[in-house]
DNA sequence: CCAGACGTTGTT
DNA sequence: GTCTGG
DNA sequence: CCAGACGTTGTT
DNA sequence: GTCTGG
């Protein structure tokens, strides 16, 4: 459901969006996958200030150890106050993911359509998530996160049964101090305003990061030649 | 999420 | 088919 | 007590 | 680290 996602603002959208500093940069993303370092905002020392962060997708928990593989992308909102693998996260390491879009694939017969999905202004959102801590092999502390999911909305059950959790802006410090329960998060409105297009198969190549992975896609038509 | 690999031996 | 890497 | 697992998705 | 299965 929710393996791919972009960010296709520049620096100053998000740090207007947001109302904080992205101090790193940040360059417009198309394809954002699994394993790859992004910014994520948490509540700073103070508990009353947004701050941002670089972490890497696929949350591996504190105390997994040796070579331990991408860890865990989405964790069912459902179910992460208990699974052992995000519960000490679920209430202490909260995160909001920068985001403007995510894709899903659709199997359609033999075939697997990549769809785009986004709010109709392309405005910025914030995906729920959680973070942990680990050591690598290499003994180096690395910090990773997971983007929660729930049951789709209707608008966008023709495509999927799950969607990625997103919080509203009213929602952000209640999200992030631990005070938002589960009803807080379901309660999002906003998703029942995303809408969807079909999008060409150049997303599918990991590591190609360019505009065209979100550019409108009509299935080619079978020419007999004539 | 998709793409790409999918193994063994001996040696340190 | 199933796992790993991105 | 110790050993072993600890996740999600979709598909059949 | 913490829970479940044996």
């Amino acid at each position: 459901m929710c393996g791919r996602y972009t960010l296709t603002k520049s620096q100053k959208e998000l740090q207007q969006f947001f109302g904080v500093d992205f101090p790193m940069g940040f360059s417009p993303r198309y394809n954002i996958g699994p394993m790859q370092t992004l910014p994520v905002l948490s509540l700073d020392d103070s508990g009353n200030k947004l701050m941002v962060s670089l972490m890497r997708w696929g949350l591996i928990p504190h105390w997994a150890e040796g070579v331990v593989g991408a860890g865990h992308i989405n964790a069912r909102s459902e179910t992460v106050a208990e699974k052992p693998a995000f519960k000490d996260a679920f209430r202490h390491r909260r995160l909001l993911i920068p985001a403007n879009g995510f894709f899903e694939w659709r199997q359609e017969g033999k075939e697997k359509e990549a769809y785009y999905i986004n709010f109709p202004k392309n405005e910025l959102f914030a995906f729920a998530g959680l973070w942990d801590v680990h050591q690598t092999p290499q003994g180096k502390r690395q910090e990773t996160f997971t983007i929660l999911t729930a049951q789709a909305n209707p608008n966008l059950q023709d495509l999927h049964h799950r969607m990625p959790v997103i919080v509203e802006p009213d929602a952000y410090n209640a999200w992030l101090s631990g005070d938002a329960d589960h009803a807080s998060i379901f309660r999002a409105p906003l998703s029942a305003q995303l809408t969807f297009h079909r999008v060409g198969p150049a997303v599918n190549r990991v590591g190609f990061d360019a505009p065209e992975c979100i550019a409108f896609y009509e299935k080619p038509q079978l020419s007999l030649g004539f």
